[in-house]
This record gives structure tokens, C-alpha cells and sequence, in this order.
DNA sequence: GGCTCCGACTCAGAAAGATAAGT
DNA sequence: GACTTATCTTTCTGAGTCGGAGC
């Protein structure tokens, strides 16, 4: 499917889907379940019970201790409300939604004691409704629906600390939804005594269902697979611009150097955010709407108290500190030594500024995208990111790889490239809940180990004394035999310890993002070819059909 | 030209669920 | 071999990027 079949922005001819699924109606509580209000039993309306058992499910979660969650989640219930439920209920913590919760966590420990027929019975019907929703054809091609499943009501979670965190996500109806879908395909019908918003036939664009959500009011949108013809075309088109970069970026680089001297603030503060976003893979950084969102920052709209200049720190000259919050409020904190001319730049874009003011007052994404344009046709800020993290992969791989390592080092290796390009693009996690139980555990085999390795060695001594002095075969054989034994607990020993230090150093580090959005996947592939590493030691199955495309195309001397 | 708004798409980590490994 | 625990995979949906329309 590589060829482009078709002309500007159309597409697709047909497309013909069966519409989405929507999400089971509210099944009211059974009446033993009791909801208190300052102590006293109170049975609530079918609306305002669904609203509060939305809550109730989120109990243990820290978002529902949230000022600002339990504010707008108090304030939206109160709307679902009677009139009398609302005089009533006029304090949020005198409710009690324990009974609920309570509830809800038997419902949950049911469903995993369910007998194995009927686990089995439920995984039927799921794979029956994916058989029937879950794809679609787009031009003679049977493909997968990423998500047919509409989003079901419930309490807005936003990421950090969002304004709009605890308010009431709406269920969507019919009514809400726009289908899109070709005029001669079969179109898919409204549930019963339902009717669509609309149907079109727009074949300028992807999705095949879209509504708009009611706490941002922005659209949401059913797509296809990332295995489909149309997400892998592009996927391959974006790392195909990156590749394209690579062959100017020496030009590009030498141009925003020259332009730190520009007599123009605004070129100036162009190619040090440039500088930024080439050098530490940031990311552009729209301006977004005051007290819609969380306040997260990208390069263009860092603020002045988002850095910090340092003429020396740590025996390092000009050192730059940064510390903000990115895309869904991760933290991005980083020393970083930079050139001269940059960091004289960079006081005099803080001169007479307050913290609270952006440190490029000339600059934003579109000025930056408008201009990078012009330098490489299709560049934009976020292909930078895109080729560092290709390129950082590629030549990690080159590094780490030793060929006489064994299939298991050579994965870890892997890893290890794969490890400092999330660190290069900021993937974080939270570590893991269990992680500093399991760590120890970790911990404890590995002393348990070392034990057992100093009792074999011991064996191993006294077998080769007695063997010194009786000199018979069976002694021999022992000492062989106690040999080995030693050799396979080092080796078992070791296998711990090196994933101790894998884990550790996995902490707070998300491989999945990188793998999935950044890294070139020929270059893996090439990688896998080039030293016999089955891919599925590096892709697991949905990676494998997402990277199809790669798998095919790419031999071991593919290179970025 | 530049600003605002919005539509369409990619990218993001948490949580749920499934499976493998260990006891 | 049953049960528990750790790890891997999938799902979910929120949060960005970027371009184009309209003024």
C-alpha cells in the first residue's frame, strides 16, 4: 500500500462500518444498598443514584479527597437532582457512600471468583461484539476499529492538577452521534426509537464516528487500528520526514547558530527555542486557554520561572536548570550546560520580565512551524523529536551491541537504547505500586542466592580435599558434579542481578511511548535481522501488526 | 499578517485484564 | 497441580500538535 493511490486529501472510496457500541444502560442499585445523608438512610432518584455511584466506585481513589473534585463533582450531581434531593443534600461530606462503594468492591471480587463457563461465556460475547462492531471495510480492506466502544458516563479525570477534575461526563446518545460512511455502503442503523444527529459522507477524512464531549467540548472520534492500511501509511510518511531531516539537519543547525546573533529578537528567540526543541527533544509548546487545563508548558510557552541560569554550577559553564510540567503534567527537570551565546540570550529574554511572563514573548508554535517550514518542506516542531529519538536508537544499537553477547544480553542492550531515548523524550512513569515490595523480594532471592552460591562453594572445597586424598573416580565425578552446581548458581545468580539493575533502572522510565510513537521501527527490525533476535523478543503481537509494514520492508542493512 | 477558533489527527500514562512464573 | 504473585498486554480516554477557516 505504499504508493499513493490517491489525490489530494481524499481518503477513501468506501467505507462501510456497523456503528458504535454504547454503553449499558444504569442498572439501579438492588434496595439493600444503602446511601446515607448525615447519618440517616435516604433512597435518591435513578439520576442522582447513577451520578452518586460514579463517586461511590472512586472512593478509595485520592482524586475524590480533591478540593477541586469534589467541588465540581458536588456541583453536577446536584444538577441530576430532585428538587427535594436538592434541598436536602446540601453538604457533600455529610454523604456517606461507603455502603456503595462496599458494593461495588463485592461486585468486583464476584466477577473474578466466577466459575470458569461462565468467564468463558463473557469472553464469547465480547469476541461476538467485536466480530460485529469491531471492523470495518475502507476500499476492499477488512480493517480493525480501534475503540467502537462509545465512552461511558462517569467523572471526568483530568491529568495533574485540572480544573475540571470530579465533573459529570454525560452519557451520549444516539442523538450525539455523526456517522461517517460512504453514500453506497449499507449505513449502519440508530439503536431502536434512536436516530442519529447525522450521517455524512466525507471521505476527506478518517474517523467513522465522531460526538462531542461535554467537558471541553471537544470532538471525540472513532478511528480505525493502528494495523490498518490508513494509520501505517502515515506512520511510515512521518518517519519517512524524519529521514528527510536527517539529511539537512547539519544545514539546519548551522542556521539557528547564526541567527543567536540576529539583530532581530524575534529570529533570535526563533532559533534558541529551536536550539531547545532540537537539542533536549522538547515538545512545541501551543498556547493553550487560561483555566480550561492543567498548566503544562511545551518550548514556546515556557515561562521565565520555568528556568534558571547558572554562569557556573558544578564545575560546568552555563548551565541552564529546567523545571516544568509537560504534556499530562509530567515533570520535566533537567541541568543542562549550553552554549555562550545561549545563555546570554537567554538573560536577555529575561530582562525586565516577571516569573509568570513567557521567556519567548515573540515567538509561538505557528511562527516557529511557519519558518521551519520554509527551511524543509513538512517540518514541524514535533519531527524533531521524531528523528532524535530515531537516530539516538540507531546509534545506541551500534554502541551497546556486543556480538559476542548471547540472544538475552543482547535484548537487554536493546533495552538499554531503548531506555535512553525515553529518557531523552521524557517518558515517565509513577513507579509502580508494588515496586518497592517486588524490589525486595528481588532483593531477598538475591541474598537467598548468594547463600546457596557460598554453601555449593564450600561443598565444592572439601569434595576437592577429599578427592585429593582418596584419589577414586566417584570423588572425582563429585567434585565435577559440585563444579557444575556452582557454575549454574553463578549463572542464576547473575541472570538476578542483572534484572535488579534493569528494574531499577526502569523505575520511572516508560519504554512503551518511545517504542510505539518515536523509534523508526525498520530500525529495530534491521537490528533483529542483523544479529538473529526473533522479533517477537522485541515486539510483542499488537506491536507486530502495527509494524507490519516495517517488518516487510526492512533488511539488516536498513539504516535511519 | 496575525489572531482566534476548531477540526482532525498523534501521542500519553494509568488502570484493567490476561498470562506466565513462582511456591 | 492449585493457588498466588509478578509481569506483560490491552483498553481507555485525556492531552498534545498542527493546519486551515474566518475575520
Amino acid at each position: 500500500w505504499e504508493e499513493e493511490r490517491y489525490p489530494e486529501g481524499i481518503k477513501w472510496k468506501f467505507l462501510e462500518h456497523k456503528g458504535p457500541i454504547f454503553a449499558p444502560p444504569y442498572e439501579p442499585l438492588p434496595e439493600n444498598v444503602k446511601f446515607y445523608y448525615d447519618g440517616k438512610v435516604m433512597k435518591l432518584s435513578t439520576k442522582a443514584e447513577e451520578v452518586a455511584t460514579f463517586f461511590a466506585k472512586m472512593l478509595d481513589h485520592e482524586y475524590t479527597t480533591k478540593e477541586i473534585f469534589r467541588k465540581n463533582f458536588f456541583k453536577d450531581w446536584r444538577k441530576e437532582m430532585t428538587s427535594e434531593e436538592k434541598s436536602t443534600i446540601t453538604n457533600l461530606s455529610k454523604c456517606d457512600f461507603t455502603h456503595m462503594s462496599q458494593y461495588f468492591k463485592a461486585q468486583t471480587e464476584a466477577r473474578k471468583q466466577m466459575s470458569k463457563e461462565e468467564k468463558q461465556k463473557i469472553k464469547e460475547e465480547n469476541e461476538r461484539l467485536l466480530k460485529e462492531y469491531g471492523y470495518c471495510v475502507m476500499d476492499n480492506h477488512k480493517e480493525r476499529i480501534a475503540n467502537f466502544k462509545i465512552e461511558p458516563p462517569g467523572l471526568f479525570r483530568g491529568r495533574g492538577n485540572h480544573p475540571k477534575m470530579g465533573m459529570l461526563k454525560r452519557r451520549i446518545m444516539p442523538e450525539d452521534i455523526i456517522i461517517n460512511c460512504s453514500k453506497d455502503s449499507k449505513i449502519p442503523a440508530p439503536p431502536p426509537g434512536h436516530k442519529w444527529k447525522e450521517v455524512r459522507h466525507d471521505n476527506k477524512v478518517t474517523w467513522l464516528v465522531s460526538w462531542t464531549e461535554n467537558i471541553q467540548g471537544s470532538i471525540k472520534y472513532i478511528m480505525l487500528n493502528p494495523s490498518s492500511r490508513i494509520k501505517g501509511e502515515k506512520d511510515w510518511q512521518k518517519y519517512e520526514t524524519a529521514r528527510r531531516l536527517k539529511k539537512c539537519v547539519d544545514k539546519i543547525r548551522n542556521q539557528y547558530r547564526e541567527d543567536w546573533k540576529s539583530k532581530e529578537m524575534k529570529v533570535r528567540q526563533r532559533a534558541v527555542a529551536l536550539y531547545f526543541i532540537d537539542k533536549l527533544a522538547l515538545r512545541a509548546g501551543n498556547e493553550k486557554e487560561e483555566g480550561e487545563t492543567a498548566d503544562t508548558v511545551g518550548c514556546c510557552s515556557l515561562r521565565v520561572e520555568h528556568i534558571k541560569l547558572h554562569p557556573e554550577l558544578d564545575g560546568q559553564e552555563y548551565v541552564v536548570e529546567f523545571d516544568f510540567l509537560g504534556k499530562d503534567s509530567i515533570r520535566y527537570y533537567n541541568k543542562v550546560p549550553v552554549e555562550k551565546r545561549v545563555f546570554k540570550n537567554l538573560q536577555l529574554f529575561m530582562e525586565n520580565k516577571q516569573p509568570e511572563d513567557d521567556l519567548f514573548d515573540r515567538l509561538n508554535t505557528s511562527i516557529l512551524n511557519k519558518h521551519l517550514q520554509d527551511l524543509m518542506e513538512g517540518l514541524t516542531a514535533k519531527v524533531f523529536r521524531t528523528y532524535n529519538a530515531s537516530i539516538t536508537l540507531q546509534q545506541q544499537l551500534k554502541e551497546l551491541t556486543n556480538p559476542d553477547d548471547n540472544i538475552p544480553a543482547k535484548i537487554l542492550s536493546y533495552n538499554r537504547a531503548n531506555r535512553a531515548v525515553a529518557i531523552l523524550c521524557n517518558h515517565q512513569r509513577a513507579p509502580p505500586k508494588t515496586f518497592e515490595k517486588a524490589m525486595m523480594n528481588l532483593q531477598s532471592k538475591i541474598d537467598a542466592k548468594k547463600e546457596q552460591l557460598a554453601d555449593a562453594r564450600r561443598e565444592l572445597k572439601s569434595a576437592k580435599a577429599d578427592a585429593k586424598v582418596r584419589r577414586d573416580e566417584k570423588s572425582k565425578k563429585s567434585v565435577e558434579s559440585k563444579k557444575k552446581a556452582v557454575q549454574r548458581i553463578e549463572e542464576q545468580l547473575m541472570k538476578l542481578e542483572v534484572q535488579a539493575t534493569d528494574r531499577e533502572e526502569n523505575k520511572q522510565i516508560a519504554l512503551g511511548t518511545s517504542k510505539l510513537n518515536y523509534l523508526d521501527p525498520r530500525i529495530s527490525v534491521a537490528w533483529c535481522k542483523k544479529w538473529g533476535i526473533p522479533i517477537e523478543k522485541i515486539y510483542n503481537k499488537t506491536q507486530r501488526e502495527k509494524f507490519a509494514w516495517a517488518i516487510d520492508m526492512a533488511e539488516e542493512d536498513y539504516e535511519f
